[in-house]
DNA sequence: AAATTATATTTAACATGTTAAACATATAAT
DNA sequence: ATTATATGTTTAACATGTTAAATATAATTT
């Protein structure tokens, strides 16, 4: 499929850039989750970052043993956790959103903002047809 | 990246599908590029399957365990290896290629023809644009 | 030819993907 | 209320992704 060739040429550029920042490409999502959306459960976390469960797990392990986020039992379900970015975590995400916007920005440019329009409409498109499957 | 759910919501069928074969998905990369180009060393077939040189030993080691592929070593450079598929390795690709396309088939169909080939167009073109950041 | 540099493959170490199963707690049914 | 069922999260086990380093052999340089 060439959909893994292309996000793994777009994801090259982000992910050195990433690690110049100590976050895998995964913890970014996260975080940058976070930053827009607040405090949420692990569920919801997941589904808004498209990690699965199990991931989810040991990233927020890792981002919690970095101080980047704070767990808080969820106090109607003890089931739950409600996670949100701590002050560190808020920290980082302003430091490394710049580099991020500026490469998404290139990268828009570089391939058009119209035409990426479009691949997202296709690839939405086929995400409906496939789940339907 | 949209690009990781679509390929997420493609991919979760033909994993179901292969797994029904005992194999995975990287394997049967293989497995395919084997088929369709023959004896190959390792460093041509990372590249026709699109895997890293470390996954690819590894999933070279299942397969060779699994007495689905041969190896040689190269006579005029011995660093190299000849991957070819064994007998059984042919015999596993005829026994999974009919359902892989049928399942390829029926998301074409579902898809449009047409919206494929716009959208594989648009990725390549993505690609190029983002490994020439 | 010996030393240097380059290339092919593997190993190592750590993070994530993936499915199934375990575990804890909620919710529904009796 | 107790049992049964459903849901949220984690653990387990194995495969792969990813980068760096190690290893072996080729090719080049001196």
């Amino acid at each position: 499929m060439r959909l893994l060739q292309a996000r793994e040429a777009v994801m090259y550029h982000f992910r050195s850039m990433l690690r110049a920042h100590g976050l895998t490409e995964q913890q970014w999502r996260v975080i940058r989750v976070l930053a827009a959306e607040g405090e949420l459960d692990t569920g919801e976390l997941a589904e808004h970052s498209f990690l699965l469960g199990p991931s989810l797990t040991r990233i927020l392990q890792a981002l919690e043993a970095d101080n980047l986020i704070l767990r808080k039992p969820d106090k109607t379900d003890q089931r739950r956790y409600r996670i949100s970015l701590s002050q560190s975590g808020n920290a980082r995400y302003h430091k490394v959103s710049p580099d991020s916007e500026a490469l998404y920005q290139r990268l828009e440019q570089a391939f058009g903002k119209d035409k990426l329009a479009t691949l997202y409409g296709l690839l939405e498109e086929l995400s409906v047809s496939a789940e339907a499957l």
